[in-house]
DNA sequence: ACATGTACCACACGATCTAGTAGTACATAT
DNA sequence: ATATGTACTACTAGATCGTGTGGTACATGT
């Protein structure tokens, strides 16, 4: 398994982590139940730190790309190639610009709802029933 | 009409302005009917910026505090007292934050969330039709 | 001619915030 | 003892935003 990180890249580490395993899944150069490397066996092959790596691996995994399996090692999740393809974003984009399109026919300034929306966003009790 | 501008405080001179004019409604200082001093007036009088004025008096006239007639001056609206109270951040926050849990039900990451954001709400076609 | 509200633009200062990374420590299970 | 994933804190550079200001321009109506 070949990655390589460029440092200088304006791209962020992880995510040239998670972009590169994905083609790798693509182009089926590793495949469903493959073991991929610990984060620190990654992380000090590459020279970077472990939580960049597990950064990449709590993403990816989030995903269904690949799956923690505790101690015994991180493996490519058994529909990682479909999975790769999903795209999270789409139904944000959508949900997000309904929200917004009403707040400004409220006829709230754009400050006003960037205000809000970054105080809300701080507030963690929105998902979890505290 | 009465008013002190704070050039030291935190809170910005227009929201001093809005602040102080919905109080002087409240208290019944001046009332439905009276006539504001003009945007260059009062920006004068105040040693203050004729945009920060013009600030103040278009967001109490969003929120439906005080009613612009163009040239025949700025006045106060006939239901100012009761609109001072309207609080239109309260139906933002219920707003933002259904659309902010459930983007996270969906597993996505508080900083994905803010990317979304920031970018749509750059885009002012969402609520005018092109 | 004059005053009004309104609408732009551009700039600068300051404050805030975020992302990314790093370091360290912990619980688990062999 | 060792390896795994995980969680927490902290730091730094960079970006972003808001605010306020200044300037200019316009249409309106007196």
């Amino acid at each position: 398994m070949e990655i390589l990180i460029d440092t200088d890249s304006a791209e962020p580490i992880f995510g040239q982590l998670i972009s590169q395993i994905k083609q790798l899944i693509n182009s089926d150069a590793i495949q469903p139940g493959f073991q991929l490397p610990s984060i620190r066996q990654l992380a000090t092959d590459l020279g970077i730190n472990q939580n960049t790596v597990a950064k990449a691996y709590k993403l990816l995994e989030r995903d269904a790309v690949i799956v923690s399996k505790g101690y015994r090692g991180t493996f490519i999740h058994p529909q990682a190639k479909q999975n790769c393809l999903v795209d999270h974003s789409q139904q944000a984009r959508l949900l997000l610009s309904q929200t917004i399109g009403q707040l400004r026919e409220l006829g709230l300034t754009d400050s006003e709802i960037r205000l809000q929306f970054a105080e809300l966003l701080k507030d963690r009790t929105l998902v979890e029933p505290v």
